[in-house]
DNA sequence: ATTAGATTTGCAATCGTTTGCATTCGCCGG
DNA sequence: CCGGCGAATGCAAACGATTGCAAATCTAAT
C-alpha cells in the first residue's frame, strides 16, 4: 500500500497506545522508563514503538516541558557583511561547541548575525526556540549583551571581560598572550613591530594592550604608523598589508591580531618580494589548525578552543541549573614556529 | 519590582490580550497582520506587543502549525572520528547554507554525525524538529539516505548521484573536473601522476573515475602504486604523503581529492626537500578560500559552493512545497594557479 | 425603528505530550 | 467474603499558540 505522494505522517503516541491496547499516558511513561508501569508491559510497549519507528514529537514535548533541549550558538559577524563564515577560528570553535553540546544530548541552533541589526538577542531569547544562548565573540554587541543578561541567565559569551560587565564571558588571556608574543619578537632583535588588527573589538583591544605593555616594558617607543587597523577577513587584511608595504613605512615584524590575517599578511609580504621571517617576522593569534601548515609555519599565541568550548558549555549548563557561574579567563600559550625567525629544533 | 533570581517569564499572548482588553485570538490575528481585525486596533496591539517585548513562543506555534521553520543541516564525518569540523570545505558550505536558509526566514539546526551510528536519519526525521534535512556529503550513509527518502520528501544531499538512487543530490561534475585536472597535468608533461584520496566515498570515487579516464585517453598506463588512499584530514594526509615519499616510489605530480589534503601533501613534499611545482606538481579539488593563499597558490578544480548551497536550498523548498525536484550536477572549473607549474600571466 | 448585511470579535477545539490525581485492579489477611 | 492496601492504569488538564465557526456589533437602507 503506497501512501499518496510519498508522504507519510509519522506515528503519534496515541497510535502506539492503541496498538498496545493502553492509554497514551502509559505509553509516555513506558517510553520514559518509569517504574510506574510494569516491566513486562513497558518492554512490550518499547518493542512496539521501536518496530513502528516511533519517535516522540519533540515540538509537543518541548511545549509541555517548557524546554527545548536546544542551545543557540550565535556568530556575530562584525567584520564585513561577507556571506561566508570566513574565519577558521569561528569554525573550529563552532565544531567544539557542537561536540560539547550534543554530548549533553542537546541540539545546536545556528544563528549568524550581521551587526547593524536590532533586538536580535531579546527576540531570540523570547522566541523560546532554545534553552540557552552562546555568543561567539562580542563583536560590537556589548550593549545588547549587557541588557539581556540582566534578566536572562543562560547566556555565555566568548570574549573579553569588561569592567562594567554583568554577563558571563569565557576567554583567553589576551593581554598576557599578546605581550608574550611581542616580547619574544623584541628578544629576537626586532626593532619596528607593527600591530595589525582593529583594536575597537573588545578582544583585539586587549591584545593591543598587551602589545603596548610589551613595548613599554622594553622601553620601546610606540609609533602611530605601526598601528595598522585591519578587519578580520583575509581579503581586507591582504589589502591593508599591501598598502602598508607600498607606503614604505619601514618595519621588521608584525604582530597580527588573528591567524587569519597573519597568514594574509605573510602572503602580501611574500608577494612584495620580501621574505618571512628573513625580512619580516610574523606572529599570529589563535593557533588555528592551519597555522602549523602555513608556509612558513606560523608562530602564534594559542587559544585552547576545545577547553574554551567545554568551559562555555559547562558554565551555560550551570546557569541552566540555576547555579551562578562567573567569567573565566583561560591561559594563552606562545607557540614558536618558523614565521618569527627563531631557530627551531628539527 | 525585581523578579526573584533574575529570571523572568516571557510574556505570553494572553498577557498582551488582557493588556489590550481583547481575546488572545484577536492578538494572534493582529500580530499576523490579518485584515480581519480593524486597522486601528491592530496597530494598537502591535504597539503594545512591541513595548512589552513580546515575541510569539515558537514551540507552541510550531505545534499548532505542524511546522518548525527550521532546516536540519547534517554533517556526516566519515573520515576519522575527529572532533572538530576539520575540512574548510564543510565549513564554507555550511556558511553558504546558513545564509540561504536564514534568508528564507528559517532556522538552522546543526547536526554532526560520526558514522557508525544507527537510525540517526529516521530518528531525526520522525522527531519533527525540522521541516527538512540537508546532508552535506553522503559519506558512508548511502543506504540510510536511500531508505528514508522513500517516504520523506524534503531531503536534499550534497554529493554524487548514483545509479540506483532515489534521493535528491546536488553536486559538482566530479568526473569532468577531475579528468580536466589530470589532462592538464599530462599536457604539462608530467609522467607519473599520483591519485591521492579514498575512492570509497562516492564523490571521491567519481574523481577517481575522472583520473582514470584522463590517463586512458592519453594512453597512459595505470599504476597501482600511484593510487594512494588518504583520509580527508590534514594529519592523515600528511602522514600518507610522507610515507609515499619515504617509499621512494617515483612520481612527479599529485592529483589530490580535496584541497585540504592537497595542502597537506604540499607540506609533506616541501618538508622532504622536494619543491612544488618544480619536482612535483600538485592539483587539488574544491577551491576552498585558502587555496589561493597557499604557498604556492593551489591549482585546483573549483566547486561553486555558493551556487551549490543555493541550489540545495531551492530544491529543498520546492520539495517542501510538494513539487518534485530532481538531482543536479553543477559544472566544475579548473583554476590554474602556481602549484602545477603552468606559467601564470602576471 | 427594524433588519439585512458587512464587519469584528470571541469561543472552543486542536496540535502531541506529560503528569497530578483519581480510579481500578489484584491480592492478601482477617 | 469483605475491607484494605499497594501497584498499575487512565482521565483530564495543562503547555501557548492558531483558526473555523458562531455570535456580537456596527452600518446603513427601508
Amino acid at each position: 500500500m503506497k501512501s499518496k505522494g510519498g508522504h507519510r505522517a509519522p506515528a503519534k503516541m496515541a497510535d502506539i497506545a492503541s496498538m498496545a491496547g493502553v492509554s497514551p499516558s502509559t505509553v509516555s511513561r513506558a517510553l520514559a522508563g518509569s517504574p510506574l508501569v510494569a516491566k513486562k508491559k513497558r518492554d512490550e510497549i518499547m518493542r512496539l514503538a521501536r518496530e513502528a519507528g516511533y519517535v516522540v514529537n519533540s515540538t509537543a514535548r518541548n511545549l509541555r516541558l517548557k524546554r527545548t533541549e536546544t542551545i543557540s550558538v550565535v556568530i556575530p559577524l562584525a567584520h564585513e557583511a561577507s556571506q561566508p563564515l570566513t574565519d577558521p577560528f569561528f569554525v573550529e570553535m563552532l565544531g567544539y561547541l557542537a561536540d560539547a553540546i550534543t554530548q549533553r544530548g542537546y541540539g545546536v541552533l545556528l544563528q549568524k548575525i550581521v551587526p547593524p541589526m536590532n533586538d536580535w538577542l531579546p527576540n531570540l531569547v523570547a522566541s523560546g526556540r532554545s534553552d540557552g544562548v552562546i555568543v561567539i565573540g562580542q563583536s560590537t554587541e556589548h550593549q545588547a549583551l549587557e541588557e539581556v543578561s540582566s534578566y536572562y541567565r543562560p547566556l555565555v559569551v566568548w570574549g573579553a571581560p569588561a569592567v562594567d560587565q554583568t554577563y558571563c564571558t569565557v576567554g583567553t588571556d589576551n593581554i598576557g598572550g599578546a605581550s608574550r608574543a611581542v616580547e619574544h619578537l623584541i628578544q629576537l632583535g626586532r626593532q619596528r613591530i607593527v600591530f595589525f588588527g582593529a583594536p575597537s573589538l573588545p578582544e583585539i583591544g586587549l591584545r593591543y594592550e598587551g602589545y603596548l605593555a610589551a613595548l613599554e616594558s622594553a622601553s620601546r617607543p610606540l609609533e602611530a604608523k605601526h598601528i595598522v587597523p585591519a578587519h578580520l577577513t583575509a581579503e581586507t587584511a591582504y589589502a591593508a598589508m599591501s598598502n602598508l608595504l607600498a607606503s614604505k613605512v619601514p618595519f621588521d615584524a608584525v604582530f597580527a591580531a588573528s591567524d587569519l590575517i597573519a597568514l594574509s599578511a605573510i602572503q602580501a609580504i611574500t608577494a612584495s618580494g620580501l621574505t618571512v621571517p628573513g625580512d619580516v617576522a610574523v606572529v599570529g593569534f589563535d593557533d588555528i589548525s592551519l597555522a602549523v601548515h602555513g608556509n612558513p609555519a606560523l608562530t602564534t599565541v594559542r587559544q585552547d578552543l576545545e577547553r574554551g568550548a567545554r568551559t562555555m558549555v559547562e558554565r551555560l549548563f550551570q546557569r541552566l541549573a540555576g547555579e551562578d557561574a562567573s567569567s573565566v579567563t583561560l591561559p594563552a600559550e606562545l607557540i614558536i614556529r618558523e614565521s618569527c625567525g627563531a631557530k627551531v629544533r628539527v
